[in-house]
DNA sequence: ACAAAAGTGTTAATGGTACACCCATGA
DNA sequence: TCATGGGTGTACCATTAACACTTTTGT
């Protein structure tokens, strides 16, 4: 039954987005030159080892080639599309990274959420570089890895509308156009300040604290501190579900 | 780099819910005897061909066990726990089954909804026997499978409360009661007839025909049909995301 | 005094929920 | 005539969306 299989190896790829309190960024990788030649742009992303889960692989996969680690990655899609790795522009860096060029290799995709000041990427492995892009200014990537971040993006939005993800990228205490800006920026578009602030708030999904920000060159803005245990119930109908501002 | 990376094998596994006007049933394998031992349940699953993407893997695999083709399968989510095919249960199987009964497996999950009364499922390959379980009575399932199917009625429910799938359940021509039907089964809850019907309606979901229900013991209900421009648009906040009826 | 962002309420329209009775048919 | 599901409307409440001016600070 199973003559034709030659057993397709397994990879991961990280999707990565970083949040500046203005704009969404993508986490890129420039692979190490191969032959003189320079590296394509691309994910960071490598084959899941025999003993690993595939959450595991991952972040260790992260961790390696960024040096990033300790967030949380979700899986979204695995991309397995006979010929994804079998473009010829791809075809140098597979032969010097890889035992089996020409394999076909199947990737689960996993995208993450994290504050960009919270790290300091550095590249190492087969990373040359290790640099943000503004997600609305990705370059050409290797691989099919256009089509993964575009999907990740896809599945990031839908999963913030469900508060399943997206509060990581506030810092502890935060201003409610902070928080604003991190709807404006995940979900692209613009919202108003009044009907933002009174949803947020009949929500009970922050705690007003007794703090000010400081050293700003207009009225100081009151801080906050999100509420815990709205946020960790499963999204209910009428709720945040619907919000729309 | 990769000299742990002994290609681990990847397959797919297919979550067929059928809708019989009623409730939602699963489409579930008797594996075929080993040494006299009975099979176990199990999903229709088995592994990707080389040369064919995951989609197609999932339709084959599924024609091969049970016959059925030509439905959509939807990807929603790659298992790859290490030891997810290693239970002692299970390795009889994998032994007359696969040529390195041993591997890893990785499996990415597909589901899809058909209308129970389409299809007449026929065993083949090594499924012993093929039949439909209502999804409130799954046993007991070889590997990970019961985890896989909670996860993809986990997810039939997301995808349906957007629109993205479920009205393949439905027949040419069907009565509201039968949309409401399809509604309460998918969604395990009832629903108040009147707000069900004043919410589709304004939603122009569907279109009224000419034509009514014929040898009912009853008032003979009007019959009605999609309306596939409302249906083909993404869901729109405001309009079914919202539906709560 | 100016620039810059913070902060604040009302109104009108829409949508959600709860609820009970008569109707048409076949047996 | 009975049993069965079909079919209909209203009232109350919650949510949404649109919209503009005053306040506080640092320079």
């Amino acid at each position: 039954m199973s003559e034709h299989v030659i057993n397709p190896n397994v990879s991961v790829d990280c999707v990565v987005f970083g949040f500046d309190t203005q704009s969404l960024k993508v986490l890129l990788i420039e692979q190490k030159p191969v032959d003189g030649k320079p590296g394509h742009l691309a994910l960071p992303g490598d084959l899941v080892l025999n003993d690993e889960s595939l959450d595991d692989a991952a972040a260790r996969v992260l961790r390696e080639l960024t040096g990033i680690e300790g967030i949380f990655l979700r899986q979204f899609h695995a991309f397995g599309d006979p010929n994804r790795v079998k473009q010829v522009e791809d075809l140098d860096w597979l032969k010097s990274y890889r035992d089996n060029p020409e394999a076909r290799v199947i990737t689960i995709g996993y995208y993450a959420l994290v504050k960009m000041d919270d790290f300091a990427p550095e590249a190492s492995s087969f990373a040359e570089r290790v640099f943000w892009k503004d997600i609305h200014e990705v370059p050409s990537l290797a691989f099919d890895h256009n089509s993964i971040s575009e999907s990740a993006l896809v599945r990031l939005r839908e999963e913030f509308e469900n508060r399943k993800v997206g509060f990581e990228l506030l810092p502890e205490k935060f201003t409610l156009s902070q928080l604003q800006s991190l709807y404006e920026a995940i979900e692209d578009r613009e919202l108003d300040k009044r009907n933002f602030r009174k949803k947020v708030m009949k929500e009970k999904l922050v705690v007003p604290l007794d703090e000010k920000q400081t050293g700003v060159v207009h009225k100081p803005a009151r801080l906050y501190e999100l509420n815990l245990e709205v946020l960790s119930q499963a999204p209910v109908p009428g709720s945040f579900v619907t919000m729309k501002f």
